[in-house]
Order: structure tokens, then sequence, then C-alpha cells
DNA sequence: CTGAAAGCGCTAACAG
DNA sequence: CTGTTAGCGCTTTCAG
């Protein structure tokens, strides 16, 4: 492996001169520093990054730490993520937490010492003391998809509202026996939809049904049994709003094998607006996050950190983005 | 941020006592190691991994180079890496580059030197001479997906075989006229699957029609277009392989809307058998790959070639491994 | 404009 | 069992 070393030799001239050269901070020679450039394609030379690191104090390095890469909603905020990290100089390390405290904790001790400038963290919860602690040891970090308490950067929807423009859609449609499909409502966005349904409801002048809850649990393939369980019990709603695509379209199959049709027995409406929305048949609506965007903006804001706490040596106080929803109409509601 | 030094003069030792302690590479009195670990925690102290590195000479750290998270194969693979990287201890950084030859290249450079200690990558083509570069200088290495030559480390699938025995089992349920829908054959992959097609329709005496030839395009939504053209021109086939779950599912779309049904009048099979595989109506049959399972094990036997050229200094000459696929019957054929 | 020297934080001989 | 010493490869004062 060539260093800086070779370049010099190669060159003649010092190892200071040639780092100058490459940076061109201050003034070389034109004809020194073409002298450089020359030796490094003629060696192939490549700077050892973890020593410039060491030196400089940053590795221009962050790292995204969600739940998993295989729940559907991350790629696109992952992509987005690292499309705009790479446009700033930026490398991505990616972590799949499951959640579980101790492995992030375990991330976070391992990664935090120089390794990475900043995090962009999506399994935010209010027991997560160790993120907290993070920030307080003014350690740039932004969350998406959840904030917590506007002492963090975090980039987010309003999950209430968003939730609630679907009901009402269905409402305004004509619905009369809305159900809700949701995942674990001590998660504050789970929490969030939960609120803004049964807001919905009540303005409305509908009376909530606690039959017509389903879920709260994790695994997106259990809402299969747990449709067709409602179904068979006799609630048979006109609609089903979803907390998220993949389980609108479990609960649309148990809708399917139950005997019923979408969207002329039942509606349904999803949330997300991933890819594969558009995909099933029918194809779904529901309600779009702008997840790339999502990604981006927050990588955006953490480099915005990292940069700010360089100059002044804290980070810039915290700022709460929510990013736009919207109802997207397709065939899985009438 | 509090450093080996400081624990050092904390505890009235010297570094590399503590260091030592630290490792417990070389034997320290046990009293001492207790002092050394009662200061870490009220120090709470944690290393430098940059300089950790530079020192030692690797990062335990690896990239995974893929064409792109959204694609619906690789979150599985990217968590099979993730996983086993975590088992031992690595990190993962994760590149999207589209296979643009420019960005692989860029981040190659870039992390080449000491961030990382080795490969994995999904998008060889037989032009990537770069990659091959890499593996020459005995950069630890592995494919993923695709091979090449058999001289680079690569865990892969038979895909010809797969293909013909997705075609054959459709010949054998009596389908007579079989599409097949393609990725861009200039990729081995491809071109090997589209090789399986035309080779079971030999082995069982059927003639080969271009016409009945979907796409090579490589954006999936474009075969919703593709198989609606196919179908107007009145080229209507019993059944069609799609060589990917996410082309089978717009191409299912596509047949539902030119009024024709699945798997009656037309059965479907996909290739790769991805997550929402088994969430569309019909559900669908579809070649499974064990994603998750061959990013695993690319991952196990990338770090077993970084530990390899430790001791050696040279890399143990690549193996190519196959992983199993199997057809799995669901309801989009008849 | 360029070179010499110091040191980022840590590990690994080598002596004691 | 523990301390001293010498760098890993690079950037950055500080003198020329």
């Amino acid at each position: 492996m060539t260093g800086l070393k070779d370049v010099a030799q190669y060159t003649g001239l010092s190892m200071s001169t040639v780092s100058r050269a490459l940076h061109n901070k201050t003034y070389v020679k034109e004809a020194t520093r073409k002298k450089v450039l020359e030796a490094v394609k003629a060696l192939n030379y490549s700077p050892n990054v973890m020593a410039q690191s060491l030196k400089i104090g940053r590795s221009s390095t962050i790292a995204l730490m969600i739940p998993s890469i295989q729940n559907m909603i991350f790629p696109d905020i992952a992509r987005g993520v690292e499309d705009t990290a790479r446009k700033y100089g930026f490398m991505v390390i990616l972590t799949n937490t499951d959640e579980h405290i101790a492995i992030e904790k375990d991330y976070i001790s391992r990664l935090k010492t120089r390794l990475i400038d900043g995090f962009i963290i999506a399994s935010m919860m209010p027991h997560s003391t160790h993120i907290m602690k993070l920030r307080n040891e003014q350690f740039p970090l932004v969350l998406t998809l959840r904030s917590y308490n506007r002492k963090i950067d975090a980039v987010v929807i309003d999950n209430k509202k968003a939730a609630y423009n679907a009901v009402a859609y269905l409402i305004e449609r004509g619905h009369k026996k809305i159900a809700v499909a949701l995942g674990d409502t001590a998660v504050p966005l789970y929490a969030d939809r939960f609120q803004g349904y049964k807001d919905a409801l009540h303005d409305y002048g509908m009376s909530f049904d606690a039959a017509l809850v389903i879920g709260e649990n994790q695994d997106v393939h259990s809402f299969y049994t747990l449709t067709k369980t409602m179904l068979n019990k006799g609630d048979i709603p006109d609609a089903i709003f979803a907390a998220s695509d993949a389980r609108a379209i479990v609960i649309m199959r148990a809708v399917y094998d139950a005997g019923y049709r979408v969207p002329d027995d039942i509606s349904i409406i999803g949330f997300d607006n991933v890819d594969i929305a558009t995909l099933v048949e029918p194809p779904l609506t529901t309600v779009a996050q702008p997840l790339y965007e999502i990604g981006v903006r927050a990588a955006e804001r953490l480099i915005y950190q990292i940069q700010y706490k360089e100059k002044h040596g804290v980070l810039e106080k915290p700022e709460i983005q929510v990013a736009d929803t919207s109802l997207v109409v397709r065939k899985s509601t009438r």
C-alpha cells in the first residue's frame, strides 16, 4: 500500500508539501502541485483514511440505526440517507437493532468514539435514555419517524393528522363502520395514529368500538389471523384503516380469504405508500409518507449539525421538521 | 472525550498496562485489572477506534456494495450480512451504486485504504475490471448473486437450473405457451435464466418464440406496458415466467387489467421469493432464493478471508458457493 | 512557498 | 507483572 511517504520520495518533496498540494489549503507552487498529482496517479496513491481521521478528529462517516432494513419502509429512508451522505462525502454504516436496547447501546458505545461523526436513529422510544444521553453529550444526532420531546433534532410526520385525514376520507365517502389495524401503541407514532382515528370518529359523531381494533402486535403476518378472527366473530366493518401498507396487504388477503371483496365489501387504506402499494391488486389507497425525502432531510440536518459543532463546539438547538403526508387514492377504497 | 491516558492517570498505571488489562492478552495482576475496569467505568472511557485501527491495521468494518437497497432482494441480503458481521464484531458500510462504474470506483478508492477490511459486492459485471483489480491486489472480497470466472470468492445460485426447473414445472402442469420476462441479458444472471428457460423448452420439444420474450428493461414498472403490449398484439401465453417477483407482480396487474385471470387464464411464476410474494393476491408461485442465507454466507466467507489474509499475508484460493433454490408453489400457477 | 518536528490515541516489542 | 519507547500515516504549526 503506497503512502504519503512514497509520494514524497517519488517527487523528492517533503510529506508536508505533498499533503498541502493534495488539499490545496495554503499556497503551493503550481508546478509542484502538478508534480504531486502526477506522482499520485503514477503510484496509485490513496490516503489512509484512518490516519487522516485520527488526525483531524472526524471520519466523515455516519451511522443509520434502524429496527430492520427488512421492514419495507426503511430501504427508501436508507437510500435517501446514503444518497445525501455521499453527496457530502460521507459514508454510512448500517445497523439493524430490532429495537433491542442492548444492541443499540452496544452499537452506540462502539461507534461514538470517533468511528462516526453522527447518528440517524429511527428507533427512539420514550424510555430510550441511552439516546437522550448521546444528545446530552452533544453528539450529533437526528431522529427520524419518531421524535422526542423537542430536545433532539428530528424529521417526522404528523401522524395524528395523517390518520385523521384518512379516516375522515373514509367517513365522507360513506363508510359507517371503520376498523383500525395498529402497531404497538406504546410506540408514540402508533398512539398518534390511533388518536387520529378516534378523533375523526368523534368529530363525525361516530362512536368508538373496541371490537374494531385489530392488533397491536408487531409481526405483520399475525394480522392475517387477527383479521379473520374479527370477521368470523361477525364484526364486519365496511372499511379498515391499517397503520402500514404491509399490514394493509396482509389484511387484504385475509379479507379475500374470508369471502369478502375489496373495495366492494370492505375498503382498505394503508399507510406509508411503499413501492408495492401500487403493485398489489387492487392498488392500495394509502397515506403517503415521503420516506426518501425524510432520509434526505435527516442526513442533511445531521451533516449540518456535524459541521456546526465543528465550528462552535456545541450543537445548534434542536429543530423538529415535519414532512408532508398526503392521501393517495387508488383502488382499494370505494 | 476521555482517553487511555486519562485512565492511566486515574489509576496511576502506565498506558500500556491499562491497554493490556483491557485486552487481557498477556498477564496482568488481577487487582490491577479490577482497578482499571473500575476506572474505565468511572470515567466512562471507550477506546478511540480510529487510533486502534490505525495501529493494528484493520478496522473490523466491511462494505456492502449493491445496486440499490430499494431493490426488494437486497434488504434480506443486507440483513444477513449485517447480522453475521455483528456476530463477529464487524460493522458494515452500505453503498448503493446503481451499478454506475464511476460510483463504484469512487467508493472503492475511498474505502479500500484501511477504512474497511473487505468488500461484499453484488454488482459484478463481465467488464468490472475495477473489481478484478481489487482481488488482484489481494483485497478481501466476495461477490454475491453474480460470480465471475471462479477467480473471486462468491456465493451464488444456479440460475440456469432454477429457471429450468420452474419452466419444466409449468410444462409438466400442461402449459403450452410460456412467456418469459427478463432483465438485461448482458447481466450473466439473466442470461443464465434465459438459457434455463430455453433449455427447458427444448428438452420438452417446445419451440422458442421470440414474441414471447418480455423486456430486458431495467425499470420494473415498464413491464406493465410491455405485458399489455404483448397481450394486445394477440400473443396470449398460458404462463409467464418472470425473472423476479417484482416483475411478476407488475405483470400480474397488467394481466388483470387486460381482462385475464391468474392463474385460470395465465399462470405466473416469479423469482426470488421476497416477503411480499406471500402477500399478493393470488400468492405468488416463485423460485425461492435464500437471500438472507446468501448474505450470511457471504459475510462469513469474507471474514474468513480477512482473517486468513491476516495470518498468511494472502487470500485463500477462491471458492464459489452455490446456495440451493427451490420452487415454492402457491396460487399463481394452476 | 517548503521542510522539520510534534502529535492525534493507541498497541507492541523490549527491558526491567 | 509493569513501564518505556517507538511508531501506525497523516496534518499542521512553526521556522525558514
